[in-house]
DNA sequence: CGTGTTTGACCAGCGC
DNA sequence: GCGCTGGTCAAACACG
């Protein structure tokens, strides 16, 4: 059975190419649900609708960093464009909306990507390319979410798609998940285990390259341990554990969703005894997913691990604060996921269909926080200088000196991506 | 050499 | 109890 053994190779290869466009402008406040255009001054990322179809944003990679460089990374190739970067930096915020799954089997009510606008303030979801919820986030009002920067409205969200209410302006933000299937298909249960799952949309595969797999990445390193076909879905299932730290038990499990193959589903499983990897101890093989596997598009699904490079930057903004992130519950889990995961316990869940966003522990979500917060600015400022369109210029800007502890954050995932990509490369 | 992926075999949970 | 299926192990191999 061959079907789509390269699926989750490719799945995450295609996420990159979007769209990015910075506009200068004041800062916006909470943005209305029927998801009116946006102000200026928004970094607007606008993932092609048509050629990835999956739906509600996302940082595919889990990785924010990797995320905030895909549609970056891709502009070149896919016509991406990116424009000047808002003045106001310091506001900036990404958030990044993986669909939050109970059920592989909820049918992912989007086609198409759908075109997402990130602004220092604001990050909008775009349902016009999409006949997938609107979503407008506004970091405004997110501070007084959870996770302190998401605030979705889905006014017009149709079922299974991920709510986050956040008119609620007190501590806690709510993700409510709209209507899903009572059973749990896609995961066998093998104890009582706490497991989240994590939905995101996985870009189609990419024709023209055989190569260059990437795995949605976190700010784990995780190793494959072992791959298997799923019955009843023609996707293969990917298992995967954290290798970051010995003896660490934290496991994932990714996968396509067999109803929509352009979201991967990802399962996380235990918890990370460890904090944020500080370092890579190795980049042996890490690079490697370019040459043999995807080669051969039935050579199995490969999937990647987390990229060196984006792990690397976090590390230089990690150390320098104690690491408390390796909290119990959602440590797992990457910044996204953290924010959109529900905590799945497959025995309540189907007595429990609405998602309490409460009930989400935010071991990850401080940190990250603090990473956007003290990010932002040079960020956008790279942003600046992006403007215009050359990678050459982006990467060139990584090199150079500076404050390389942040700057070099976004240019060394890009570099990663590059490797790996020929395609994206065509500047 | 260290780390990662691949892949067949084995083990264990669950339903009948 | 049996078979099915998912999850894990571990050897072989690849890569830097």
């Amino acid at each position: 059975m061959d079907n789509f053994q390269g699926d989750l190779t490719d799945v995450v290869r295609g996420i990159g190419s979007g769209h990015v466009l910075a506009s200068p402008g004041p800062p916006e406040g909470p943005f209305p649900s029927n998801l009116s255009p946006p102000p200026t001054s928004d970094l607007h990322v606008d993932f092609p609708s048509a050629a990835t179809s999956a739906s509600c944003l996302t940082n595919p990679f889990g990785d924010p960093f990797v995320s905030m460089t895909d549609p970056l990374i891709h502009l070149p190739g896919n016509s991406g464009y990116l424009s000047g970067a808002g003045d106001n930096k310091s506001n900036s915020s990404f958030a990044m909306f993986p669909k939050v799954f109970e059920d592989d089997h909820i049918k992912s009510q989007c086609s198409g990507f759908p075109r997402i606008r990130i602004t220092q303030s604001n990050i909008i979801h775009d349902a016009s390319t999409c006949n997938s919820p609107a979503i407008a986030v506004s970091s405004a009002a997110a501070a007084a979410s959870p996770w302190g920067m998401i605030n979705v409205d889905t006014t017009n969200s149709p079922r299974n798609c991920l709510l986050v209410d956040n008119n609620n302006t007190s501590s806690s933000s709510q993700i409510h998940q709209i209507s899903s299937s009572p059973r749990n298909l896609g995961i066998k249960r093998r104890k009582s285990q706490a497991k989240k799952v994590v939905c995101i949309p996985a870009p189609a595969a990419m024709n023209s390259r055989s190569s260059g797999e990437v795995v949605p990445s976190d700010l784990w390193a995780w190793r494959k341990y072992g791959q298997k076909p799923i019955k009843g879905s023609p996707y293969p299932r990917g298992y995967y554990r954290c290798s970051s730290s010995k003896g660490c038990s934290a496991r994932k499990q990714v996968e396509r969703s067999r109803t929509d193959p352009n979201m991967l589903v990802i399962t996380y499983t235990s918890e990370h005894n460890h904090p944020w990897p500080t370092q890579r101890n190795a980049l042996a093989g890490s690079t490697r997913s370019s040459s043999s596997s995807s080669l051969n598009p039935s050579s199995k699904y490969s999937t990647a691990t987390t990229s060196p490079s984006s792990r690397v930057s976090l590390d230089n903004n990690t150390k320098n604060e104690p690491n408390n992130s390796h909290l119990p519950s959602s440590s797992t889990l990457p910044p996204y996921a953290a924010a959109a995961v529900k905590e799945e316990n497959v025995e309540e869940r189907q007595e429990n269909m609405e998602f309490d966003y409460n009930d989400i522990e935010d071991t990850y979500r401080p940190e990250l926080l603090r990473e956007f917060q003290h990010q932002p600015e040079d960020f956008f400022a790279d942003l600046d200088e992006l403007e215009g369109d050359s990678l050459t210029m982006l990467l060139s800007h990584s090199s150079r000196g500076g404050n390389m502890e942040n700057k070099t954050t976004i240019p060394d995932v890009f570099s990663d991506f590059f490797d790996d990509d020929d395609s994206s490369r065509s500047l």
